[in-house]
DNA sequence: AGTGCGGCCTGTCCGC
DNA sequence: TGCGGACAGGCCGCAC
């Protein structure tokens, strides 16, 4: 599922064969995605053309000199680059065409995405208005989530995954980060110690941007850009290893439900700190 | 304000 | 082999 690495990855691949070319068409054929798209968006784009693909959060924002298109890929969304005669399949869900037969396709089977336009400035749009800072910036720091962890009493998993705090850390990095940071996910955020938010932030960063140096994870159907399938996956020493052995001791990896997700730990590793 | 949870979706897998 | 049902999950928006 796309977190910030695959969006990046995603990002990374599009940017060339968006950048400069005119929109010819747009063509929708699923509306009904997380939002409704709007039924003018076809008019909309027709004729202009995206000058800058920049990405906040896992959002991707492709401007033009009259707005943005805001896109987010949910759970299971995708964008390739296409020719524009590339037939579509059932869950290709808008084609970007552009003046050189180039095809930008957005393709999402659980329409968890969404493909909204503005006229404003995207970072005052309700949905990005209230993002926390980017985990690759200096300013996300152990200093940073120590500070905001005053007062919190929600484990630290669900504490990273809060993107009121810290954008693109989704389930599978959010374990990947906490094993590597020999932190507890069930542990209390108000808990952890400055070294240990020191540690975090740093594993974080590691985790994320190796990530994105692999093109990402590919689990059932991420596919960046240019198609090619991520391979972080063979990096992944917890996500969806419950029940097997740790890398590092050979414990069996424990398996449960947190905020309704699950997070997978070695509590051996993983239980320093004795909340456990 | 912080926390918890329902709901939106469909592909996949499991048991009968 | 076919079918129902559980499950997966990002994240908004509501309830407490």
């Amino acid at each position: 599922m796309p977190e910030l690495p695959e969006v990046e990855t995603s990002r990374r691949g599009i940017e060339p064969y968006v950048i400069g070319h005119k929109i010819q068409t747009v063509i929708v054929r699923q509306h009904q995605l997380r939002w409704k798209i709007d039924r003018q968006l076809p008019q909309i784009l027709s004729g202009q053309t995206f000058h800058t693909v920049a990405r906040r959060g896992k959002y991707l924002l492709l401007h033009t000199s009259s707005g943005t298109l805001i896109i987010h890929l949910g759970m299971s969304g995708s964008l390739r680059i296409l020719a524009k005669d590339h037939v579509a399949q059932k869950h290709d869900h808008v084609d970007i065409i552009f003046a050189n037969d180039k095809c930008l396709r957005f393709t999402d089977p659980r329409r968890f995405g969404a493909v909204l336009w503005t006229e404003h400035d995207p970072i005052t749009h309700p949905l990005l208005k209230k993002l926390g800072i980017e985990p690759l910036e200096q300013e996300f720091s152990g200093d940073y989530l120590y500070r905001l962890a005053r007062n919190r009493n929600i484990a630290v998993k669900l504490f990273i995954m809060n993107h009121q705090i810290v954008v693109g850390v989704g389930n599978i990095y959010a374990n990947e980060a906490l094993f590597d940071a020999k932190i507890s996910p069930k542990l209390s955020a108000k808990k952890i110690t400055l070294a240990q938010y020191q540690q975090l932030a740093k594993s974080i960063k590691k985790i994320l941007q190796a990530a994105i140096r692999q093109g990402g994870t590919t689990l059932r159907n991420f596919l960046s850009g240019e198609g090619k399938p991520g391979y972080f996956i063979q990096h992944l020493k917890v996500y969806g290893r419950g029940g097997l052995a740790c890398t590092k001791c050979k414990t069996k990896l424990k398996e449960i439900r947190l905020g309704q997700r699950s997070t997978v730990y070695c509590i051996q590793c993983q239980s320093q700190s004795r909340a456990d």
